[in-house]
RNA sequence: GGGAGGUUAGCUCAGCGGUAGAGCACCUGCCUUACACGCAGGGGGUCGUGGGUUCAAAUCCCCCACCUCCCA
């Protein structure tokens, strides 16, 4: 194959049209006076369309030639898309190709219109997630990360995600992803490691970072902390218990519960100020029956609902965000019962060394030796677990850094507000805000190995220092320091993802190209997790929005509508399906499935149904290419000819799809944009103009316009599917890369309103015809012929100049103007009357029955209508350009009517 | 408990104030020299229920039902 490398145009700035006068904008170099032949050296396209071919060699090409880099359009203006970062967890999944399509699709399109394109790939660490996986696999070699100890562990994290990030650039290349993977990050990198020490220690200077000893989530299998956002919460059928603590003077009170081991961690029991029932004991004490200890009574009237259980509740303030409350109210003892596995410590006593679970039933059966259980009831609730691992996970007191959000927050409510962020669509917006108005303070400390290590330095004397550089010596004692042993949440690096890829700190001038960045593509599931973050970390650390608008996907589905998840063994492995349909097959699906907001059934009939739109596209081409002669001209020259009807006409469809699609990019209206292209490609250019033209296709003005608009189809389709427009257009002779080639713009010139209504009315003539053929049953070849009897409608003279296209579309024989013949279908088609002579007895009485039934059916519309005519309310109020539409349709129904039953009343004689 | 989204042809979804649309599936003819991953023709919907606004409502407003998701 011969290999163009394109050297782009300079072009104005994006968004400026391109500049028309340019001779290369249809892919011709023409030279002083002359325009070089073309197509002659180029191969035929194979019969076959076998993505596999060539896929792979067109994104080499595009790399070689520095496509990819914002730099091959140095004068445009900035576009920048930051690649949500996938996890180096494993390997992507169908959700990620659908982000990278639509990711691509636009920097694509914004490449080509000039724009200086930056869509900047990476990896995220994943903290946990990976952490996670590479324990399981030490786990089954037998050993644990304890035992291999902190360094070796970490190399073997680095190598797990070395051969992660190599797969997972592999399948973003499979996909025809377009980034500059000279720009590539990853969030432990060095640059973004220097990011996230920044970050740390500008928000500590300002009192937005601080530790403090909370009650925080604590997961005991991955023994981290984790935050609010990590924690999953799962309705599950538990018991609530009752059970009774002896009065210090005698009796007893009977408290609920639905975690009976946490009572050991107990040490308040709390009734409502108002309850009668319990006034006189407020103030007195219980015994604990299995530890050594007196627990006051005291009145809540927060915490204590009386009407639920007993009305008196056991307080835990270790264990229990709402008895944490409560023990900050009345200030009482906290005791911590649990180790960091979940296992009952020396504070449970005889319990002690127990699991959380096993201590459940110890103590219920100890309460029930001593004759202290009150009965039990089955009791819904929602418990929370791991987002990771799954584990249920325990309320702990720990001593962790904090984010305190609110005033983050409340810029990022502002610049969403005020419009400076764009959310699409626009009802994710109401989430967003009720989010962060109630956003509580984020816990970014973790007890993992991989991650950003904390830069905070503590000597033995307990002096804090944060500090971005390495502090060894305590300045305040002079003491060694050690550094604080934990890492950061992963999302606190990823917040700063926009800005830290760029550069930032650093001042470099890729930050100051391209931050604020123009778009984020994102599913909905990480609004808060990252896109809120994002937004807080960008407008308080960068000075400014990271991105001016944000397009939120829906979630890739199973044909039926269920979520993707390995354990239902229902997910899509993106390269599986590019290697079964081709890339540019799996890219059209996603985006035409992509309507906004909503989440994407994928059904593998829809990719065969795109597949087959891409054997279309490139049988369409393999025709063009037979019709070439090697000397056709550039659409811009030739439509400056007296172009005949039909060149036109496929012209001015062409600029009303390339108008249609721009808008549909522009507004994230990924599938309508493709559901034109298809329409154009399918049902205009092929079912039309292909047919339109056989005839004349040996004409130097016909081939090039069939060449042209191909080339500019293919050029409008590009950023969809990047790899079989290439290949296509490389074999019809197109000079350069479409990749860099400029995108198509609407040419208001080329449009021709009337021009379109007598082809949609010969469209309809045409269409009526095969309708009566296949009607009476006859073969699609066989000649009919034709009266057009109102000689002198101005439909009549169109026709009649399409004699030839009437013959190749519907296998018009004679053609002819004049009274209808005895025993012709008399009927109303593309707005005249017209006579359609069949063979004798073609109409049998089956037929007859037929035809009948379309004249009730076209009773039926005119009586409605006639009715709608009738109500003055309707001349009077309606515009009268659908007063006027409704009139004319009740005419051409009662034509059509008439014609019908005279042809029906010719066949019963 | 609070919030968001959905309910349109067998399936998956567009349309969101002026005669119900697409893709796939289905039925009937066709290998018409680009394409059977095709060509042509066709059937199929009281647009979740009930009210209201309007000359006109799938489309705007209200009530209800059901489904999905998020937050607590």
């Amino acid at each position: 194959m011969k290999i163009a490398v394109c050297v782009p145009p300079s072009r104005p700035s994006a968004g400026i049209l391109p500049c028309m006068g340019r001779a290369c904008m249809f892919g011709y170099t023409i030279g002083p006076g002359m325009g070089r032949e073309h197509g002659m050296s180029a191969e035929n396209l194979p019969t076959r369309y076998d993505p596999e071919s060539f896929e792979s060699g067109w994104y080499e090409k595009w790399e070689a030639a520095g496509a990819f880099k914002p730099e091959i359009n140095p004068d445009g203006e900035p576009f920048c898309i930051v690649i949500p970062p996938p996890n180096v967890t494993g390997v992507l999944h169908i959700g990620h190709a659908l982000q990278f399509t639509l990711q691509d699709l636009i920097i694509r399109w914004r490449r080509m219109q000039g724009f200086k394109a930056l869509w900047l790939p990476g990896t995220d660490h994943a903290g946990i997630a990976t952490q996670v996986m590479v324990e399981r696999q030490l786990a089954k070699e037998g050993t644990t990360r304890q035992e291999v100890g902190r360094e070796k562990f970490l190399e073997r994290m680095w190598q797990w995600k070395q051969e992660h990030k190599d797969n997972i650039s592999h399948q973003a290349k499979a996909l025809g992803a377009s980034c500059d993977w000279s720009r590539e990050r990853f969030t432990l990198d060095e640059g973004l490691s220097k990011a996230v020490r920044r970050a740390f220690v500008t928000l500590y200077n300002e009192g937005l970072i601080y530790r403090d000893q909370r009650l925080i989530n604590w997961c005991p299998r991955c023994h981290t902390a984790l935050s609010d956002l990590e924690v999953v919460h799962q309705e599950q059928h538990g018991k609530l218990w009752n059970f009774a603590y002896p009065l210090e003077a005698g009796g007893e009170i009977v408290v609920s519960t639905t975690r009976p081991e946490t009572m050991l961690g107990d040490t308040a029991i709390a009734v409502h100020p108002d309850d009668e029932r319990y006034r006189e004991l407020v103030g007195s004490f219980v015994i604990h029956p299995f530890l050594d200890r007196r627990i006051p009574i005291i009145a809540d009237a927060e915490l204590v609902d009386p009407e639920f259980g007993t009305g008196a509740v056991k307080v835990t303030p270790a264990h229990d965000p709402n008895d944490f409350a409560v023990g900050k109210r009345h200030d009482l003892e906290f005791i911590n019962i649990l180790d960091s596995e979940g296992r009952i410590n020396a504070n449970g006593g005889p319990f002690a060394g127990q699991d959380r679970f096993e201590a459940r039933t110890a103590v219920l059966n100890a309460l029930g030796q001593k004759g202290l259980l009150r009965g039990e009831r089955p009791h819904e609730m929602s418990i929370g677990h791991c987002q990771r691992c799954d584990t249920i996970v325990e309320p702990f007191l720990s001593k962790q850094w904090f984010v305190n959000a609110k005033p983050l927050a409340e810029k990022a409510l502002d610049v969403v507000h005020n419009g400076d962020v764009e959310i699409v669509p626009e009802f994710w917006k109401a989430t967003y805000d009720h989010w962060l108005e109630n956003i509580q303070d984020w816990c970014i400390s973790r007890q993992l190995w991989w991650g950003h290590r904390i830069p905070a330095f503590t000597c033995p004397e307990g002096h804090l220092h944060v500090s971005e550089e390495i502090v060894t010596t305590c300045p305040d004692c002079g003491a060694p320091v050690e550094q604080d042993p934990d890492v950061l949440d992963t999302w606190f690096s990823s917040g700063l993802w926009p800005f830290s890829t760029l550069g930032w700190p650093d001042q470099t001038e890729d930050l100051a190209t391209f931050y604020p960045t123009s778009v984020l593509i994102t599913g909905f599931d990480i609004l808060f997790f990252w896109v809120a973050r994002m937004i807080m970390m960008g407008c308080h650390l960068a000075g400014d929005v990271p991105f001016r608008t944000v397009h939120l996907t829906g979630l890739v589905r199973d044909a039926k509508g269920d979520k993707m998840s390995k354990t239902k063994g229902n997910t899509i492995d993106p390269l599986e399906v590019v290697d079964t349909y081709g890339a540019d097959a799996v890219r059209f699906t996603l985006a035409a499935l992509a309507s906004p907001g909503r989440d994407l059934p994928l059904d593998m009939s829809r990719m065969e149904g795109y597949r087959g739109f891409a054997t279309k596209v490139w049988n369409a081409a393999r025709f063009v290419q037979m019709k070439l002669q090697g000397d056709e001209l550039p659409l811009e020259q030739v439509s400056q000819l007296e172009l005949e009807a039909p060149q036109r006409w496929i012209l001015s469809r062409l600029s009303h799809t390339i108008a249609s699609v721009n808008r549909a990019w522009e507004s994230f209206r990924f599938d309508e944009g493709c559901h034109q292209l298809y329409h154009f490609i399918w049902h205009t250019y092929c079912d039309w103009y292909l047919e339109l033209v056989k005839t004349t296709s040996d004409r130097l003005e016909v081939r090039s316009v069939l060449r042209g608009a191909l080339l500019e189809a293919l050029k409008l389709l590009h950023p969809v599917m990047p790899f079989i427009t290439e290949e296509i257009a490389s074999h019809l002779g197109h000079e350069g890369m479409l990749i860099t080639a400029p995108y198509p713009v609407e040419h208001p010139a080329w449009e021709d309103d009337a021009l379109e209504a007598d082809f949609a009315a010969l469209q309809e003539l045409v269409g009526g015809l095969r309708s009566y053929r296949a009607l009476v049953g006859l073969n699609q070849r066989q000649e009919v012929s034709l009266t057009l009897v109102d000689a002198g409608a101005p439909r009549a003279a169109f026709f009649q100049a399409h004699a030839a296209q009437l013959k190749q579309l519907a296998a018009v024989g004679r053609l002819s103007a004049g009274p209808a013949g005895k025993h012709a279908v008399e009927d109303v088609l593309g707005g005249m009357e017209v006579a359609i002579e069949l063979p004798a007895g073609a109409i049998g009485p089956g037929q007859r029955e037929k035809l009948e039934k379309q004249l009730d059916q076209l009773a039926t519309t005119r009586a409605s209508i006639e009715k709608r005519l009738s109500n003055p309310g309707f001349t009077a109020n309606a515009p009268s350009e659908v007063v006027q539409g409704a009139r004319d349709q009740l005419a051409e129904v009662t034509a059509r009517l008439e014609r019908l039953r005279r042809t029906v009343e010719a066949l019963s004689r």
